[in-house]
DNA sequence: TTGGTATATCGGGAAAAGTCGATATACCTT
DNA sequence: AAGGTATATCGACTTTTCCCGATATACCAA
């Protein structure tokens, strides 16, 4: 994945809340039916509801996040579920720190 | 400043180049006249002719990085020179090891 | 003060991103 | 198989970004 890209994914503002949010899913999600989803994520839905934002939109947003690495993504029934990406986030740690 | 604004900021190719152009200018811009660039900065025309886009884009493009605080400038009679902004970057590690 | 040079700002057209509703797909249940 | 639910994809419209040329501004030099 390009930097570019990696920031453009950065760029707004529904997408570092979902960051943020899934940085710590119990606290921002405490509706999230699947008692495990600590370790597996947070289903699209859940996250969908606490943007306000479309269904669709979010669905895309999602994408835009994994395509940059920066979150990852499990499926599980018809649920999917997305969780932060550790390693591409740190990645990024290092890129900043080292090539920009 | 946002951090969704530096992020946009960072969602450019050219203005990521001119990021790093900014880190060793006496590589990059060998033809600069002015002796002591090197703590002044780089002015905005040999990032112009370097970048080949149009003046009046890396005009905008310098202003975006600066409003971002990831340069500053310094005019010294008819010239405008940039330079990496440390304090600004420095920062935006911050941001992305604490908040991100 | 008249030009000349460097940079900034303005106005606009093209491309990309934001966002939606509708629809498709995948999976689950009965 | 049929219907229901969750997510993904599509098509469209609006807003923002990209990038330009033209013009304005600031400064310098003769």
């Amino acid at each position: 994945m390009e930097q570019v890209e990696i920031f453009k994914a950065l760029s707004n503002k529904t997408r570092l809340e979902i960051l943020g949010w899934l940085k710590e899913p119990a606290l921002h999600f405490p509706d999230q039916p699947n008692p495990d989803f600590e370790t597996v994520g947070v289903c699209v839905g859940q996250i969908q509801i606490k943007s306000g934002l479309s269904q669709s939109t979010i669905s895309e947003y999602l994408s835009i996040l994994q395509r940059a690495d920066l979150i990852s993504s499990t499926r599980v029934g018809q649920w999917t579920y997305y969780k932060r990406n550790q390693e591409g986030l740190e990645k990024l740690s290092k890129i900043i720190n080292t090539e920009l």
